[in-house]
DNA sequence: AGTTGAACTTTTAAGCTTGAAATAGTTTCT
DNA sequence: AGAAACTATTTCAAGCTTAAAAGTTCAACT
């Protein structure tokens, strides 16, 4: 990285400090934005659903697939670890929300699939947690909205693959 | 909820759907951005510094106030529990890297600093980060993050204090 | 058939996180 | 002074999270 110039970063080893520190900030104010709305949800979440944040992801993964998920391509899509992934599923499983089942032929996966006990639920929550962001982001136009998600969307898609 | 009709939701009953997926999508963005970023940081703290993403946080935290914070103020910083900050930072003692001590005559609280060996661990580790944001972020102009940083600002003194 | 390597999942240990309860110290009120 | 209320912190149990190791199954090759 010393050697080769011809990188995106090379250039900017000159004219650093100013873009660089507005990245930053940019960076920190996303961060703090993210944990406080992580923080009013979870609690939102615990006290009217006895719910927590992690199983409602799990669920809004599940829920567009009806067909059902491997316990990796859920991993892969909520961006966490896959045996994060086991324990999450193991409560689902015990509370009656998701079940396991071996449809094809390779006994090493297993489809993971919402129950209609869990569909149930997660419509409810989905519900609520609509409009909660709505209620938190209150002070962001549709326009902002718009435009940010497309900054947004653009920057992830040099990141990973699109699901 | 339902019976007052003057609340900021109130008048949204109608007009609804579109303006709130906005906000949703915005949300689910945003929050992907944070676990992706926070991933890669987090490996590399681990990696090149045997580091965690916490113990950086209150490092930084502790850096900008030389005369120390009490734990309480830590935690409101960070957006965290209080309980949560006494095991960090029980750790962080244990490398030397802060320090607890009772400096004015309330025997409740404790001032906790930046050791000098801390203060030159959380430099070494702070210019890392900033060039890893910076590259995460490469995407990202200088005017786009600065118009999304003060969005981002904007929202949150609607929400907390100003620290 | 047997072996090798890859794919998928679970297990494990260490650490992070929360909310609630417990502990300890300070302030206020009578 | 003594009681009550408040403030600051720690402890605790439950759950989340990761990376690494181990376990299981499958696919491919010999």
């Amino acid at each position: 990285m010393v050697t080769a110039p011809a990188t995106a970063a090379a250039y900017k080893e000159n004219g650093k400090t100013a873009d660089t520190k507005a990245r930053l900030r940019l960076w920190i104010r996303l961060l703090r934005a993210s944990r406080f709305i992580e923080g009013v949800t979870r609690e939102r979440f615990k006290k009217q659903f006895n719910a927590t944040l992690p199983r409602f992801d799990v669920m809004a993964a599940l829920y567009r697939k009806p067909d059902g998920m491997l316990m990796s391509e859920i991993a892969r899509f909520l961006i966490v670890s896959n045996g994060n992934v086991t324990g999450i599923v193991d409560r689902l499983v015990a509370e009656g929300f998701v079940a396991r089942s071996q449809r094809d032929g390779d006994r090493r996966t297993s489809f993971i699939t919402l129950t209609r006990r869990g569909r149930a639920a997660f419509a409810a929550m989905a519900a609520a947690h609509e409009g909660w962001i709505d209620e938190l982001l209150d002070g962001v136009s549709a326009r902002d909205a718009e435009q940010l998600s497309a900054k947004l969307k653009s920057f992830r898609s040099e990141w990973e693959a699109e699901a």
